[in-house]
DNA sequence: GCAGTGATTTGCT
DNA sequence: GCAAATCACTGCG
């Protein structure tokens, strides 16, 4: 499968913008990575956004708390810039890079829907032609997994380059309420709405409390966001 | 279904 | 040297 001529490329003032104003915005749309042998892509069901030092207060959970280093680099640069890194040994995370260059904030892309190439994600994550969506792309490691993500090979690719092998689109799929929660896995800050989802999806990651806000109970940093418009 | 735990690289202090 | 924006496997209820 090619790029459908009806996706349209994100802009890049699409990016340049607070985390936490692109992290809901990114919902739906599609991030698609054209290999040798064909595209795996999948549309955003699950992202976090992650605030640079200059926001008051700052973001102790983010890469960029501490200032630019040679890691972080990508995050401090011009928006709409792909930074993988390794995690745990074992794996790797993507995020988008926001802001004008020379401020950092990113969004962490943590759960896709598949919509090309799952038979592919499934042999990449290891798993048979029958394997369940959730399994393939729900996590932000194994929807690195699923597409083949490397550090070495993506970290700092402009997303919005028509000759990229890995870009972002917008294929013009609506959506509804945004489900809004603390972020996952991290230490600090964990009370920040900062984890945006779409409600009930089959492919979003974490406990069910997280994924359906019917089962949040009344916990005030869970909650839907109307679509905005 | 849930909690506990091991794997194992990287970058920063 | 250590902590990390994780995952998969195990054992148990």
């Amino acid at each position: 499968m090619e790029i459908p001529r009806a996706w349209r490329p994100l802009r890049r003032a699409f990016f340049e913008a607070p985390a936490e104003s692109v992290a809901p915005l990114l919902l739906g749309k599609v991030l698609a990575h054209q290999t040798a042998d064909g595209l795996l892509a999948g549309r955003i069901v699950e992202a976090e956004a992650y605030l640079g030092p200059h926001n008051d207060p700052p973001d102790p959970a983010a890469h960029s708390y501490r200032g630019p280093t040679p890691r972080n680099a990508v995050i401090f640069g011009p928006a709409g810039h792909a930074y993988v890194y390794a995690i745990y040994g074992r794996y790797f995370c993507m995020n988008v890079s926001c802001e004008v260059e020379g401020r950092a904030g990113c969004v962490l892309l943590r759960a896709l829907e598949p919509v090309a190439g799952s038979e592919r994600m499934a042999a990449n994550r290891g798993l048979g032609p029958g394997a369940k969506e959730r399994d393939l792309t729900s996590g932000p490691s194994r929807l690195c997994q699923a597409l083949g993500l490397t550090r070495a090979i993506h970290n700092g690719l402009d997303l919005l380059e028509p000759d990229s092998p890995l870009q972002l689109f917008d294929d013009g799929h609506a959506v509804g309420e945004v489900l809004v929660t603390p972020r996952i896995g991290i230490h600090d800050a964990i009370d920040w709405p900062l984890r945006f989802a779409v409600p009930g999806h089959e492919c979003v990651s974490g406990p069910k409390k997280l994924r359906d806000p019917q089962s949040a109970g009344g916990s005030s940093s869970i909650f839907l966001l109307k679509p905005s418009g």
